[in-house]
DNA sequence: AATAATGAACTGGTAGGACCAAATGCCAGG
DNA sequence: CCTGGCATTTGGTCCTACCAGTTCATTATT
């Protein structure tokens, strides 16, 4: 067949070259205008080389993250806007391989931000002594990882779900979570250097203080601090990209 | 087989009886516990009376949603917690006829109002010409469907997004679909009031001046008094269903 | 007896074929 | 020109078969 050494799950975000991701980049090389009707199942499974299965599979999860709609009887048609897709298309190609633009980045940085801050605002006035517990033991936990001189990306996650989570509000962390899945690879390089591991567990830390004091004032200058070192880092390190980008358009996989 | 008069999509969210759904309400049905093991994709077909592949596609929704986790050769399991779903799983959820909690409701209310709040501010600074001209369209289509006593669940849509856009944040329209997702069958049955047709109609001329002439300050109040308005309509009409669920069952987490 | 090797059973991943019903489009008949 | 009806296309569902890792209990080895 087309890649007979591994078979992961059509939508698995660890795959490179999952049918969705497949699926996508032929959307993308094709140029299809929004609300265009893309070839039928059995010609999309043709030209993927794959099954008809497959191609259904990656469709469902299209559908349900609204980049296509499948319209039973007639066809299968691109939304007619870009920004119709759910956030979440973009955070499945950021963990198939596909490029993340720069501008992606950036833009998913200032929502993040925004989302971030009035979390942080609420979690000073609703955080209850079990959450506090929650965040200074994943506060405990990177310690070790740090000792160890591992990678923290996992409790870097936990700790910002945790401050989600004190709002007492799912939503905040289910959200929230969109967008750390979004710059998980992002974030793995990133905490591969102990530095930057030392840094933020200290802006951790002094965040969680201003928390525990419910000083809302400090606690979302602190977060404003902490978010907007990331983005000037990844805006930063990706200016070489850009210029790479900008002369050759954007390379399909890592 | 055991559905014999509808064929609609897995993902399908007009399907009252797609395999998500019930796969959805089986695993809340077993009550199973985070990090659990589902029965195997075999079994799960015969559970629900239904072909693997049908299941299997469900789960590539579920999967690629954060519900489930499938791992090769391995098994299907449930998320660790709750807040691992990506919030376009309650949008699915409320699509598909399941009940949404009032809890939900309100919690995304919070979280929709913070940042529609911060995209109007974005949006007063960023508008461009042709970004007003866009949503003053829509205003006039809205008014076209008022005079024909039709409902503008459509328009309404349409305009939030249309603010959305004039962050020139593409991220924030992506988000802030999914809300309108979530909301969609309350909207609509909102709008089939003429009264609340014109009221919001009201509120958004309002607030398109605001934004036209750049006035953050308004924007934001307006803005917020919009949704404050549609808080309290959905938290007041939804006061029956708390009963009935605070009876049944608490709010699920915390 | 503890441990290591082995192999059978299970599980997800993929392919391909078959049938249904609704939608679509073409063509003949009015 | 319009209309009714037929053949095609298309998505929705099901089934069977096979592959290759995973798992785990059994067996062989130390």
């Amino acid at each position: 067949m087309k890649n007979p050494m591994k078979r992961t799950s059509v939508a698995d975000p660890a795959s490179d070259t999952s049918t969705v991701a497949r699926l996508l980049s032929y959307i993308d090389f094709a140029n299809l205008k929004p609300g265009t009707r893309l070839p039928s199942e059995r010609e999309l499974a043709e030209l993927l080389r794959t099954s008809r299965g497959s191609v259904r599979e990656a469709l469902a999860v299209l559908d349900s993250l609204r980049v296509v709609e499948v319209r039973s009887n007639s066809g299968i048609y691109l939304r007619v806007r870009a920004t119709d897709y759910s956030f979440d298309a973009l955070v499945l190609q950021a963990n198939t391989g596909v490029a993340v633009k720069p501008v992606e980045i950036r833009q998913s940085m200032e929502v993040r931000t925004a989302l971030e801050l009035k979390a942080v605002d609420l979690a000073c006035r609703r955080r209850t002594k079990e959450d506090l517990h929650q965040i200074r033991r994943i506060l405990a936990e990177t310690e070790v990882e740090i000792a160890n001189d591992k990678g923290i990306e996992e409790q870097d996650h936990a700790f910002h779900l945790a401050l989600a989570a004190a709002t007492q509000n799912d939503i905040y962390a289910r959200v929230l979570n969109s967008f750390y899945w979004f710059s998980r690879l992002r974030r793995r390089a990133y905490f591969s250097n102990p530095l930057h591991c030392r840094q933020s567990q200290r802006e951790h830390i002094a965040i969680t203080e201003a928390i525990a004091s419910r000083n809302s004032k400090r606690a979302c200058a602190l977060i404003l601090k902490h978010m907007k070192r990331a983005e000037i880092y990844w805006g930063g390190a990706l200016n070489q990209d850009r210029v790479k980008l900008s002369n050759a358009r954007k390379p399909e996989q890592k």
